[in-house]
DNA sequence: CAAAATGTTGCTGA
DNA sequence: ATCAGCAACATTTT
């Protein structure tokens, strides 16, 4: 479930339900999940209180007394939040024993997913978050000429391009694909062939479409079970992306490869 | 049975 | 050095 939009559904549900309990002990299942030493990071926080939950791009940041929980979902990674007696889940990984009586699990069937515990007085200068770009949905300002500026140094699809997550963050393949058919850009030009009009029409509608799709709760296309119970309906309101049909002008809409993802786009309204 | 799936990283060879 | 192209990660579904 791991969009922008995706993710900051998953963090307002998480905020609602974990802040200011407790976490009075951690099981790991499968290590590779926390990026720590299993132990310290047991160790270290135990005890401590969720103060807020916080995102940037596709990273859930959970802020505690001391330190930092930065958890990227990759692939398919989900949070649930279930009472003590309830049963969890086959591909739970991790699990956060809460002083409510509930727990706060990690489930990821493809095991992609990471979380690592960082102390830092400035998280946001640090790795991985400090290499992030623009986030349509937090930074408010557009700076359109550094956005520019680093659009037109590469030679790579404009798709590809804007999937790296240094120049905006948050889309991923599904979005990218919508942003550029509202931008009627062909995903497989060249980045350095972008106007600065066209890189206009990418950040507005990128805020534009994310901004829609939290307001339906993101996009569940075949993730069978959604994260912490909530499932998204802006699958509904796709224009390109899985459809057969350009909804501007009807002709067929193309699907190609563009770095390994399967990219759907009409060749008759974007160029 | 082969291929693909909302993502990122790290290797290899040009 | 830089960069594009792939394999890797691991499991389920089509």
């Amino acid at each position: 479930m791991p969009e922008l939009a995706e993710v900051e559904c998953v963090r307002r549900v998480l905020k609602n339900n974990i802040i200011n309990l407790k976490i009075n002990d951690i099981e790991i299942k499968y290590d590779k999940i926390v990026e720590n030493d299993n132990n310290y990071f047991i160790d270290s926080l135990k005890g401590q209180t969720y103060k807020d939950i916080l995102r940037r791009g596709k990273y859930l940041i959970f802020v505690l007394d001391k330190g930092y929980i930065i958890s990227h979902l990759r692939m398919e990674g989900k949070y649930f939040y279930f009472k003590e007696d309830e049963d969890i889940t086959k591909h739970t990984h991790v699990i956060f024993h809460l002083s409510n009586g509930y727990k706060l699990c990690y489930e990821d069937v493809r095991k992609f997913g990471r979380m690592k515990y960082i102390i830092s007085n400035d998280i946001f200068k640090e790795e991985p978050l400090s290499s992030l770009g623009w986030d349509p949905i937090i930074d408010d300002k557009i700076e359109i000429n550094i956005i520019y500026d680093k659009i037109i140094k590469k030679s790579t699809p404009i798709k590809e391009t804007l999937l790296s997550q240094d120049i905006i963050t948050g889309l991923g393949n599904i979005y990218v694909d919508e942003v550029l058919f509202k931008s009627n850009i062909n995903p497989l030009r060249k980045s350095n062939t972008i106007t600065l009009d066209e890189t206009n029409k990418i950040c507005l509608n990128s805020k534009l479409i994310l901004e829609e799709a939290i307001e339906h709760k993101g996009t569940t296309i075949k993730s069978y079970t959604s994260s912490f119970h909530v499932k998204g309906e802006y699958q509904n309101f796709l224009c390109v992306h899985t459809k057969k049909i350009c909804p501007h002008c009807k002709s067929a809409l193309t699907c190609v490869k563009i770095q390994g993802r399967t990219t759907y786009y009409c060749e008759n309204c974007q160029r």
